[in-house]
DNA sequence: CATGAATGAGTATTCATTCAT
DNA sequence: AATGAATGAATACTCATTCAT
């Protein structure tokens, strides 16, 4: 028994070796340039190793990305607490782009984007983990916030959106088209200016409170 | 000078051809997948010929994204005439949208992304000429909307890219990560909420509220 | 052990298996008409074999080179014995043409020659080991020749290449332009007459009239 | 008749731009990389037209060495005149040693020996000037010396090699292996060298020691 | 069970030569 | 007679994947 455990255990750290090398090698040139026979050689395995834990390069690709956005979900999410809406929706934005800049994060975006082609269903998975799962948590604090009576009552599915939507607009799409992206010394103001705009739409009556 | 004419107009069919056979093979499988050899063989052209137009193949991938990016700027923007800003906005909406999901513009968008890490250069005047020149079409249309009182005073050049970030919200950024994306039915009454979330933070009347 | 012998064994086998096929496909046609994919062929290998084992055209051809010119030096040479100088001379000189027309080492020395502009030090590194290592090892038979009195006492390191200069004139320098030179008849006497030139100008009797 | 006249003065002056040109570009790295459409281009002539004076690669290669070649034997040989032995040896090595090095002679010499598998004949041809018609002349110069008694009577055909193996030994053959090779400053002392063993062996009082 | 050598199909690119104008 | 665009075969090199040990 002691004997499986450890093979199990010598398995499963190759098994990451390969992702960790994997996931290196995929990001210095993208998809295509990574090469099999360097990532077994990064992961001190062979390359029929390699093969007996990820059967193709396309497989392996999928579980590169499938480890990178599958802690997503799982991180915990700001407590609505005693906090302003702003507060709140302040915090939300952070850790919604500490995710996305984190680990490379939008390097492997990117690749999952150039290879739709590809991967269509893949990409999919993608997208539905971002839109559905993340937008998911965070509606939970947008209706915190409506049931609190800091928001008016709206369509939260939608509106999450359209926060979402202001925030990439202004971090995530330059982000995208960059190469060595780093976050602007200004985030706070433009991630406040963002939810500025978001609560002039959705902020209780409570015009008044609006913007810094 | 007859056959220089000639030859040129000779020359000038052939490079047409060619970048259109190489776009339809970059969108077929990405850039990687594409193969100079079948891009001359679809252009009717040896591959000797098709160096001679495009000295390699990421000249070639830089032409045919010029190409489509060319012309963007010069289509003619929606005039302000005697419509509603709702009506004006939805407009420029619709020509947004029109421009980036004819000729599979998507598709190269997606390829250019995925080449970021070996392109850089290129992502970045892809990106400056969506924002920058883009955007600023757009911007005059709101200028023109602030000046009629239809909007409030504001900072055009961020409220500008806040419509256009909830629309690629809802509209384009799905796109990306969908292989043939349609357009939906309902996209009027998508563009119709994205306007609509714009003028309340934005419109007129509200003008006490906007921020900074 | 065992596998890593087997292998080790396996691998030394196809590298010369290719030295072998390389050599013979460079002397065709010299080093720019031969194809890897043929040497590979020859020799029995996939052409990506061929590539673990060399990593490009010229580290073959550079390998196909050393393999040649490594041998040279480690031939035994003859000893002076109790033969006449005269005798021993004409011995050095038999080896040296052995030497270098055996194997085709004219052809190989050719292809240097000819790759000089593309492989300037390769050139060096045959000329440093022709004249310096050949040229060493007969001057050794020189300097024993001076001891025992049957040359005048000189400076060999010029005198070698005396008589490396005639013999080449002589034997080595039509070898060069003729494609499938093949010694004459009247090799023997060309030696004596060589032989017998330097002697005139290094033997005994002749000290006192010894050049610079 | 003046307009023919004209014709051929302009298609002489294309001969003679692409045979520079071709020389030049052979030259730099050698016969194989040389590139038809580069040498067109650097003679301000079309390939079309190069092909109408050479009708092949080879033949243009094989036009650029007889050119070089073709001067060789016209210049004017030193007179004997009232200079020693010693000065007239050193005069013809002299003249000799210019003619290999000027014009880049060497190069074009590395060529015609790595292009002997391809083009045989013509290194004999090269090969047959060098030797016969240039030693030819020297001998000359040779028998003009032993008819005034400063050397022995001997075969002249012979030792004409003698000196010109040993000059090349120590001058021609470093060149040969060289990329760019430049005459070493210590050059007349070399030939000195050389003349004084050459006349050792043929020298007046010498003359009973000859050998065969 | 792990290895790494071997594969063969595939890639971008080049070049001597021809031909329609 | 001159052009230069066009050719197509050839070339060095790469890589995901397999298999004998």
């Amino acid at each position: 028994m002691g004997l499986e455990d450890y093979r199990r255990s010598v398995s499963e750290t190759k098994r990451a070796a390969i992702l960790k090398a994997a996931r290196q090698n995929f990001l210095i040139g993208g998809y295509s340039k990574a090469a099999m026979a360097e990532i077994a050689r990064d992961a001190d395995v062979s390359t029929a190793t390699l093969y007996k834990h990820f059967s193709s390069k396309e497989t392996l690709f999928r579980a590169v990305i499938e480890e990178a956005y599958g802690g997503i979900d799982e991180r915990p999410i700001a407590d609505v607490g005693g906090a302003s809406a702003h507060e709140v929706l302040c915090g939300i934005c952070r850790i919604y782009l500490r995710q996305q800049f984190e680990d490379q994060m939008n390097g492997l975006l990117r690749m999952v984007i150039g290879e739709v082609p590809t991967s269509p269903q893949l990409a999919q998975e993608v997208f539905a983990r971002g839109v559905t799962v993340r937008y998911g948590q965070f509606r939970k604090v947008l209706d915190a916030l409506v049931a609190r009576g800091d928001l008016a009552p709206h369509d939260t599915e939608t509106s999450v959106r359209q926060l979402g939507g202001i925030v990439k607009e202004f971090i995530v799409w330059p982000a995208l088209f960059t190469k060595d992206y780093r976050i602007p010394d200004d985030i706070e103001e433009t991630i406040d200016g963002c939810v500025s705009a978001y609560l002039t739409i959705h902020g209780r009556p409570a015009a008044a409170r609006i913007a810094k």
